[in-house]
DNA sequence: AAGTGGTCTAGACCACCCG
DNA sequence: GGGTGGTCTAGACCACTTT
């Protein structure tokens, strides 16, 4: 790996050249979940840097949760159901137990993406994509209402799959090879429609917390578009700031 | 600073220590905001250990907003002044800006803590605290209101004060010596009460987002509870999952 | 015992900022 | 030119896990 730079110019650390070298086995599907990757000895052996180069960029994606590091036994790639993971994304939780809703898809079509689904995703006017409304529950009770968007194109054979887990991120990754690595959520009141009350079991007008969310993958380019509408009278919205 | 380890058992890594040593510095206030704290070698030198390992403790308290780090020129105390922490725990903007809001007190009180607010505060029944309502506007329109309460032995002379900063923490920070390090949320939806109405210039009824804070210090010791009622009509609250 | 990641050190060179 | 942080290397030892 250490030949000339790139480009002259621009010009990355090595280490950052290491990050990417090796987040490209994650996304090509080299490296799946749950699977050992060589040791730090054996990857600098192969992509001729120095062992303290490849540390700096393996302590740089166990940061990003892409990679799970255990002394004595070795680094793993990160798993999409690790407890750690699972809830990165979903952030409602009950007073007592953190619990991952159980989801039962309502439609799912392909469809023709319009203005404001397809801006968010990064494609043009009219491009394909897969809508998917859904109802989630906790504890057997609806709590959330939701609709979704996914570039068509990257899914195929999404449409038509008899079953949907309820999370889609593992499926996504499972066979796709796609990896979530961050979310953008923005968050506001609103009161429940007619469709809300029905779906959720609350009545018409009842306050709920409305989330538009945008999934990004590993190279951050857009993955998901995603409006949910949350009854929080038993769960809280929860983050941590720092 | 490498002797024994402290306890014989726990001994934490060499660069923990100099992390939380050089933490310490921060917390006594012999290193203030804005300030520029000696060099790797110099700490180094200080502590009698390696700039590596000073190197590790600066980039710890760097990834934490303790530091700001510039290349050629040294590294700095974190001011809370900063637009790169203004918006750490200031999470609502609206489409077009990031905007800090302004606010009025409208009651600043010293109370008997009720057990509501003194178990998040981690004190005990009846211990003193400040209370302080207020109404943070933004743009001119009034968009939150909001009840604080801080631990009154920690903040002699707070009650009383004749000018309250919009920016709280700064002034923990500049008076006090107190850094809030870390915020966790939890929020819900609700209809604004008469009084909502009333300070937000709303309709009764009109939903709300409802967010209950408590903001903790660089050891970790919670400092405030914070309940704040949001009008969500022209503004999000946004955050980015990792 | 062998192999892994975790810590610590020492030294080199680079990129940047300032007087 | 001198000082700072940023990168990269090489080697040592420790702690943990598996065989």
């Amino acid at each position: 790996m250490p030949d000339e730079p790139a480009t002259l110019v621009a010009a990355k650390p090595l280490y950052a050249q290491v990050r990417d070298q090796l987040t490209r086995r994650l996304v090509s599907g080299e490296w799946t979940p749950g699977m050992l990757i060589p040791s730090e000895q054996e990857l600098a052996r192969q992509l001729n840097v120095s062992q303290g180069t490849v540390r700096k960029a393996l302590d740089a994606m166990t940061m990003d949760n892409l990679l799970v590091r255990r002394q004595g036994r070795g680094t793993f790639v990160a798993q999409p159901e690790d407890p750690r993971q699972l809830f990165q994304f979903f952030r409602l939780s009950s007073e007592k137990q953190q619990e991952f809703p159980e989801s039962q898809v309502l439609k799912m079509t392909r469809v023709s993406g319009t203005k404001d689904v397809v801006k968010p995703l990064g494609l043009s006017a009219g491009d394909p994509v897969i809508r998917i409304e859904r109802v989630r529950s906790m504890g057997g009770a609806p709590i959330i209402n939701e609709v979704l968007w996914l570039p068509a194109d990257r899914f195929a054979g999404l449409v038509g799959m008899e079953h949907i887990p309820n999370n889609i991120y593992k499926l996504l990754s499972s066979k796709w090879g796609v990896t979530i690595a961050r979310a953008d959520e923005q968050l506001h009141a609103t009161l429940a429609s007619a469709q809300d009350a029905l779906r959720l079991s609350c009545p018409q007008g009842h306050p709920l917390i409305a989330i538009q969310r945008v999934a990004y993958d590993l190279e951050g380019r857009p993955v998901e578009l995603r409006q949910s509408r949350c009854l929080t009278d038993n769960v809280r919205y929860s983050v941590t700031l720092r």
